[in-house]
DNA sequence: GCAGGGTCTGTGACCGGTCACAGAACGCAG
DNA sequence: CTGCGTTCTGTGACCGGTCACAGACCCTGC
């Protein structure tokens, strides 16, 4: 080894940090009492309290977050895992929200937000490694899927954690969610109401619970008049591949008047295969997307959608972490948040 | 303290996780062997290697972080800081891609990104913490103020660091940018080339390097033809703000038959905004916007506009950072990416 | 004067890794 | 057989906090 000497002395490199040590030191006091007062615990003399304060500000004392990971056995911080390709976690505004709810609810409690992305398989291990390396106290699971991996991670390692969404089958554990299954079948009625008769649908991420949940709801409401071939299966929660779909739809189906996007995403896709295929909306094909995200509002017509409390989706799931780490017992059941149908000019 | 015994014997709670120690009784070695199979260091025999692993998988060991980073005073983590509103940061393109392209970087070399969004003022103190409390080993630094305290900061710290934009005047540090007033001009340039006589700008962000050169860049190009009157302010690049404001510049200049638009996102709002006052793009009005970002295609007609490699810039950033981290000298002169006018329907 | 309680402080061990050093085991040349 | 170098292993100290415990000090009441 001839590299230069990073752990070397003060001769190179930046002047050490002041530790707990240095501030005993500097105020005359051991590491004991200073750790009190850092702590804010009872029993520590007014003259300590201050000689401490004085010594933290002299040294520039700031605590180190390892040091006191360690000592603690926690961190502070909570991963938010999220199950999509990395694009598509920063273009889909539903799982922004849920992130901007959770992290408000996390940073008020003094806690850290871990953005945990899971793109390619191979993130499996990198994603136990972080969760069971000491990393995060607890998880925060948003957009898994039915079969996913993590599940069998956040078991074995008993992380505390809770779910958007409806944990499959066999699964439990604290979750919160929408009910997607009666909202699809409000839209569908919602449809029939106002007169529409062949009623499409652009199905989306059929392994996850959001997406079956949103395609069975369809079918329970249209009864007899449902029709697989006016279903277009799509995998992701995605503008381009909704243009797609709405395109392959028309194609086997010209003379439909009605569709259900299973997403603001998907539908703005749809809306702009249906502009170039000359059709209006509504006039000619209803269209109703699902979210009440930015895209419904930046479409034209504005999209009638769902709206889903996704911030508050997210603020939930945060508060249920933070309680499980508290040691209130999890709430197994699940909560479910309200939804309705927000109408507007597309249908 | 009448609570529940978060700390105490395995009786209740998780079965205490398998350290190092527990390895090394297994494997009939001492720590010291364990660690060094670990980290693959030579003088290891293959007896002892053997052993090692099979110990390490028998008893699922899983290295704690918080005592590897405090023992080697690094955290593989780097900090991404954001100086914007929460909700900016996810609906801003720009800074996606950046985002993006680091993390690329980063997890390719094991490292973890960690995004720190700098909201309020009052988040300053907290950012602080963070960046000196051992939880990162260098920072990104995207979107600062031209006189941010997040410069203090850093320098007090002596983070490595690496900025995205041109520093403030009097701050030398490492950074990676586009050549913004170059850019600017060039779209000055275009305007004026296809016939535009009465080229207004809606210049967004002047607080910030990016904002500020756009501006003197277009008026650069435009000499003698610059007009203060058709130049509206906008604090952030944002849709809604962009709307405002060329609705603003349209009452005062109703003439105009060019606008340059300092982000798509603005472009976007100054779109609709033309559309609702019944102008026809680029017939009545030639539109351009900056950053070549998905807000540019899904506008009809689609937005010419200056393509910036947001991606690499991020992926630049990181490469900084980590080769500061390697001891590598700082390169203080930055470099400038290429940018070129992408032209598309609306000019 | 001393027991008993509350307040305040200092010390040593510990969290779970890493590292420098010391030394054991072995081969080989002189 | 001794000396030397290489390979391999174990030990104790350390990173920078927290905590339990022991004790010092002060006040009060008998």
């Amino acid at each position: 080894m001839t590299g230069t000497s990073i752990r070397g002395m003060p001769s190179t490199g930046a002047p050490r940090r002041a530790t707990i040590r240095d501030v005993a030191v500097e105020a005359g006091l051991s590491r004991g009492t200073v750790t009190r007062v850092l702590n804010g615990e009872r029993y520590v003399s007014p003259a300590a309290r201050e000689a401490v304060e004085r010594a933290v500000a002299k040294v520039g004392y700031v605590p180190n977050t390892a040091a006191r990971n360690l000592a603690l056995r926690r961190t502070h911080a909570i991963g938010f895992c999220v199950h999509e390709p990395h694009a598509l976690f920063l273009e889909d505004p539903n799982i922004g929200s849920i992130l901007l709810g959770a992290n408000s609810v996390l940073s008020a409690a003094d806690f850290q937000m871990v953005s945990i992305v899971i793109d390619s398989l191979r993130d499996s291990e990198r994603v136990a490694r972080y969760l069971s390396g000491g990393f995060v106290d607890g998880a925060i699971v948003v957009s898994a899927r039915q079969d996913d991996s993590l599940f069998d991670v956040l078991h074995r390692l008993s992380v505390p954690a809770t779910l958007v969404g409806r944990p499959p089958e066999g699964i439990t554990m604290p979750w919160v969610g929408i009910d997607n299954r009666g909202a699809a079948a409000a839209v569908a009625t919602h449809l029939l109401a106002t007169g529409r008769r062949r009623v499409g649908m652009l199905a989306a991420a059929l392994d996850r619970d959001s997406g079956a949940d949103r395609l069975a709801g369809f079918r329970d409401a249209l009864g007899d008049r449902f029709d697989p071939e006016l279903v277009v299966e799509l995998p992701l929660y995605e503008y381009t591949a909704g243009r797609a779909a709405m395109t392959q739809l028309l194609a086997r189906a010209p003379e439909l008047d009605a569709v259900f996007a299973a997403s603001d995403a998907v539908a703005a896709g749809a809306l702009e295969a249906l502009r170039a295929a000359g059709r209006r909306v509504p006039d000619d094909v209803a269209l109703v997307g699902f979210d009440d995200s930015s895209w419904a509002l930046r479409c034209d017509p504005p999209l009638t959608t769902v709206h889903q409390p996704a911030r508050v989706l997210g603020e939930r799931a945060a508060q249920s972490v933070l309680a499980q780490l508290r040691g209130a017992p999890a709430d197994l059941d699940g909560s479910l948040l309200e939804t309705h149908v927000v109408v507007r000019g597309s249908a």
